[in-house]
DNA sequence: GTTGAGATTGAGACTAAGTCTCGACTACTG
DNA sequence: CAGTAGTCGAGACTTAGTCTCAATCTCAAC
């Protein structure tokens, strides 16, 4: 059992929620990719699969796998949500290019910590935040 | 004729578009709201005044007036856009409170600053951006 | 002032992404 | 092993916005 299947059989237990051949399905698909997805790349992933998981349960899991922090749901803008495997990482931020779609993460200490300033001075205590710079990559002037 | 109604028509000659009275009174309308709305709150106003506007042409307009820098849209993370006036005001991004749902504004030159440079280390040409951080505000603590 | 080309309009069909419902099913506790 | 919740899937529903197309209107040219 991978620590990722552990923490989240940790995660549901301590819920009361039980663990179902579809949930593990889930999971074990979102380990198997790599880089952003969608809920329904997800379900395509999981329709040739058995155990397979319909839609709604897909959606679900997914909830409880961004609850757990297996997975983190990253809004890149465009009207479908993005996941992306969360475990063992750091928080991130995103450069999308506006040309080829492509998705570039960066992190910047120093800009969050200009944002904890900026919180502090409306007396704001933030939760979580997005940041994302759209554009064009290298490729794409 | 207002000057925001000049650059509007200005945009609209340039184009090739038609100044009609259902984009006046989108406009009109616009400048009528303060703060934050969503283009059917937009359309409910227009609702009961004449002319009227169809929500198709709220939708249609909402784009030309983003085209023609007097409004702006800006993606507070729920699933409908929200769109401010933006004629002669500064770019700024927001705090988002979970609670209220207030919307607070902010602009920090130096979060901007480490921006373009965290686009320059990437090579990436920036077009736009989008900062928002959840939360509580002072008063939902 | 009239005309005609092409832009614009509104009603409502359509789409995308996700949520909800509910009867059948199943994991887990005792 | 039985009973009780939690869970499942199919598909209806919702929301926010886009698209279609026939009828209408704007505006430049006369």
């Amino acid at each position: 059992m991978s620590d990722q299947e552990g923490r989240f059989r940790e995660y549901l237990g301590a819920k009361g929620l039980r663990i179902t051949p579809e949930r593990q399905a889930v999971l074990t698909a979102v380990l198997g990719i790599q880089g952003h997805f969608t809920a329904d790349q997800l379900y395509l992933r999981l329709e040739r699969k058995n155990p397979r998981a319909s839609r709604a349960t897909v959606y679900r899991t997914l909830e409880h796998l961004v609850g757990s922090g297996l997975v983190d749901k990253v809004d890149l803008g465009g009207q479908q949500a993005f996941y992306e495997n969360f475990y063992g990482r750091e928080h991130h931020d995103h450069l999308i290019c506006l040309g080829c779609g492509e998705i570039i993460e960066f992190t910047s200490r120093a800009i969050e910590e200009l944002q904890d300033s900026v919180c502090r001075e409306h007396q704001f205590e933030a939760r979580s935040h997005s940041h994302k710079i759209l554009g064009h990559c290298r490729k794409c002037h």
